[in-house]
DNA sequence: TCAAAAACCTGATTTTCGTCATATTAATCC
DNA sequence: GGATTAATATGACGAAAATCAGGTTTTTGA
């Protein structure tokens, strides 16, 4: 596909046309389409320690997440979190929640580091796909994912012993962000003990032992900010055990 | 919205037009698209210890339950298995898997009695989406919602005690499934402990325990085929604390 | 560069739940 | 309607993970 041939002046503040084609969903638009689309778009910086909604927030628009690391937590009354996802470029989030007039974000979603967020409106959204089928479909195809990936994760949750789950997901990150490196795969996300914990729903203090058990065994090393699989296969093995 | 005027010699086997009405799926279709799709659709029956299909199975239809009920069912490489969902007449399922040309089906389904299902080729599907963007919207708010729903439970099985999260069944399957009793209510789905166990992630015996305490205070009676849930706002309330 | 704040670590103790073994009751089907 | 199977029940024991209560190390930011 060619480059989108829109001058400065047709685009709106920060939004450049370049990031739109690296988004799945905005595939399957027409040229015209994809620029109407833009005009809607906005987009917005976020840094550590803001939201960009919160849990019970009305929810009015569609995001797309540009660059960084979001994730989605949900908390339950007892002040407990749980992450639900860490979200990579290029992913829709709370489609799911964009889904009914006056429906509320079923969870929060918060910046890992410095994020850009693309922004528009559920209105827009859906009158550009009831104009065009083939990007709805598009969107059916991103949820169906989307649902067998929880529904993996609510089958781990339920099933499998703190060791595995924290195996399991060591291993779906490495084959989402990681890169090679001569000492092994290192992840290209930044993941405290903390965030391990959250997301397979132990405590820290549980996530730390494991990992201290994993580090001894030499199947990862390093701590947050540079986290590295030292044996892919044998940590595949004891997910699937 | 009137009947759909069809003779018996239009329309295949089993599948009784009125029925088709009732699944929100089917709406938002003209008349002529939906006697196309009617002529499209075939129904058929399975009784307790059948597949409707198997995890694995190479998916190549959207299924509609029309009548009875149905798990879905995933398992782990050890043999332990995990209750998804129990589905209702009216809900898609699998959709998730038919998402992509070759794909799997990531779980069993497996009927619960004697149950009726409609079943029709993705292609046919999928090009009837094509045509009509406000169906395909529709399989998104439901595919929305379903993911709301997935990410729920996936929360409650990270977070919460046994003893809440059959109480949070408990309070679903009243809402969704309950008739109003003297006693209390009735729940119309046939709910083993095993069911109950496998839809929570904890064992059987667990399972067995916590309603037998449940029984002592009084929060429900009786057994799978005739379940009473007799306290339905202490369930909520031990559910969410 | 130094102080403060995160992140990481460890041990002791308790709670929760799984496992195994064995009854008892209820449902189903010739 | 009685045999057979499925479902429910209970106890004793152990393993897994939470909790609480200290630490140390690393990272961050003024």
């Amino acid at each position: 596909m060619k480059p989108l041939p829109i001058s400065s002046s047709d685009r709106p503040a920060a939004v450049q046309s370049t990031s739109l084609r690296q988004i799945p969903l905005l595939n399957f638009l027409s040229l015209q389409e994809q620029r109407e689309l833009l005009r809607e778009l906005t987009e917005t910086h976020y840094g550590k320690g803001e939201y960009i909604f919160r849990e019970g927030d009305p929810a009015e628009y569609f995001h797309i997440l540009k660059e960084g690391n979001v994730k989605c937590v949900k908390s339950s009354p007892s002040g407990k979190e749980c992450t639900l996802k860490v979200l990579m470029p290029g992913d829709l989030f709370c489609c799911e929640a964009a889904v009914f007039d006056g429906a509320c974000h079923p969870g929060t979603a918060q910046p890992m580091g410095d994020v850009s967020v693309l922004r528009v409106s559920k209105k827009v959204y859906f009158e550009m796909l009831r104009r065009n089928p083939e990007a709805a479909i598009e969107v059916i195809r991103y949820l169906g994912n989307r649902l067998m990936e929880v529904q993996e994760k609510a089958k781990i949750l339920a099933l499998d012993r703190a060791d595995q789950r924290l195996a399991a997901l060591l291993v779906g990150m490495a084959e989402r962000t990681g890169v090679r490196e001569p000492q092994g795969i290192r992840l290209s996300v930044r993941l405290t003990r903390q965030d391990m914990a959250n997301l397979i729903g132990v405590t820290t203090e549980t996530a730390i032992r494991i990992i201290a058990r994993f580090k001894k065994s030499k199947l990862v090393a390093g701590t947050a900010s540079r986290l590295i699989i030292r044996d892919l296969a044998r940590l595949k093995n004891l997910a699937s055990t």
